[in-house]
DNA sequence: AATGAATGAGGCTTCATTCAT
DNA sequence: AATGAATGAAGCCTCATTCAT
């Protein structure tokens, strides 16, 4: 099912189990051949180059982050419960989907010079997620709200670069460590104090 | 004044200056020679090997960053505004030493392989940093006060990334962007409510 | 005729030539690229790495041996007359091609630890080859036959390398000493005495 | 009292320990100084280069021979069991002292370009020796005599080469080899029907 | 739609050696 | 008598990419 069929698909898969397995420096256009059983030259037929490879898998990502998100913020219709929902559910992303996080967001833009910026657009939309349920709960002023998601924003991306890099204390159990951050980020956002 | 006598700092110098200008996986020996005007062997005569280098660079970064957090923590005896203000330090390193941040937190263990993790230890000393003025102001289970401080380091690290991915808001200033991330994490982790 | 083509075969080609010319420690992939006319790249294509193309030459020796030895060992149907034939056949082989012999009998293991020492075994069949006549010749228990083989495998190995390494006098033409090589051999294995 | 006083003993000791450890392409000016414990340059305090350092250790170890051949020959006088001596005397030479052994004899000449090859006319007189003490026991015209010689030194030779090339029948013990040796090398050349 | 052959640039590292001090 | 600093050449190997078929 997974063998016969699209080279493209195969490609792209085996690019991503690549990248899992040994990193963003070790994926190389020959390693992915051999793992797909093509020659590399196969790869430059249905992509330009290698920065067009990893372009394609970060909309994959994108796409994958997109539909979680989307499914989460329709589960509860109450704002605070679908606050919680939406931080988990991108947390649980990274976290599940450490090759994508890796190349969605920890990648330097160095790499993605010859890709247009716009499309990164789609990247903020989900900040306008998080600003638009800020919104909803606590009103308060465009600018402010944005601020507040972009913090949000900082949190959840920071939680899972450090838990990605293996930098978190070896004996907290990733559940536990996600559940605070979301609980955190509720008192930070969500507090009457503020 | 830059070019006299001491090679091993010019070699590290612009070993800084090409991971700034051109990411970590730009960083060659051959480049870093040429930057510096001498073969790549002679940085052999300093450098055990490329890795040996990296490391002295982390380590430069973990002393700089040690004794901007150090001052920081001296200026305020009350705890409140000390908290603050070593955020601010720490997040301030992040967005003014780039090239440091990346290596000394961004870079893939996988890179470092032929280090002892002990090393990083040190890096987790800022950790506790935190840790103690939580529980200062707070005080509370020693479990309780790590989990915050590991909570509040990803904010500050998930913030200074996003910063330095260019990824934050083109129109925002880094400078109320900062003030925004200490406000939250005040928010977060001294309200009344949590 | 020689530059035609098959790109392997001259690197295997160029290889023998270079090791003959100037050694094996003189034998580089750059060497061999050059001396092909070719980019050290292209040598990867047909060879995964530098002890691979060795190995492929250590085969092409042993292919070339066992067919002289074969054929040696058809022409007389007489034991003795096929010892004496076997034992020039392989003094021959050394001594016409000093290249193979040097990389097949003289190399250190050293060299050749990433491959499996099962490839050795070919070799050692030889030995085997000369345990086998002098069974035949004399009788005897299968540990005095194969000590006995082994010490005529010495002494062919010896006369070899001393001859190849220039060590033996200069005015002595080859064709003489291996006769009396042989003729000692035949003496110190087949006589009454022994 | 092997650190002290003259580094230039103590560079062609270590040299030595280094050529028998790692083998003769892993001897480099920089390992040696390393393990002397002086820079690469000392070393050319009293050697002119590489060569010349590689040339003083066959120096040693013809001397050695020398002396080992010198006094195998003077414990017996009748010629027979001198003869076994001698020849036991240089086979234990090559195992005992395999780095010796190697430069001196298995090296190509290709390395020792730079060198007087009258230099090499004292290994030949090992030969002599051979060929004095056939003299004495078969008599015969020089020619035939000098023949026979080079035949021993080639069964010699080879012995070693095979045992220290890790070449030899594993579950075969040195010493019954080398008696094996000897043995054949006296029906050899000392048999009634040579 | 795919391959086989090839390349130029560059990766890290080690070599023997020299020169000023 | 010895060193510290430096070099140019070369070691093996992998990279992304191209071109003819």
């Amino acid at each position: 099912m997974t063998t016969n069929g699209n080279l493209r698909g195969r490609i792209l898969e085996q690019a991503r189990v690549l990248l899992l397995k040994e990193g963003y420096s070790a994926v190389s256009m020959r390693k992915i051949a051999k793992a797909v059983g093509c020659t590399p030259t196969s790869i430059y037929i249905y992509f330009d180059n290698k920065d067009a490879l990893i372009h394609a898998l970060i909309e994959e990502g994108m796409e994958l982050l997109a539909v979680d998100l989307g499914s989460a913020s329709k589960l509860d219709s109450a704002p605070r419960p679908r606050f919680r929902r939406i931080c988990m559910a991108f947390l649980e992303f990274g976290i599940q989907n450490p090759e994508y996080f890796q190349i969605m967001f920890l990648l330097h833009p160095e790499k993605m010079e010859r890709y247009p910026t716009d499309k990164y657009r789609r990247a903020r939309r989900n900040l306008e997620l998080f600003a638009d349920i800020l919104r909803e709960i606590r009103g308060g002023s465009s600018f402010d709200t944005m601020l507040s998601a972009t913090v949000l924003w900082s949190l959840l991306h920071g939680a899972i670069s450090l838990h990605l890099a293996q930098r978190l204390d070896v004996g907290l159990p990733a559940s536990t460590f996600i559940e605070q951050v979301v609980e955190h980020a509720e008192t930070m956002l969500l507090s009457e104090s503020s």
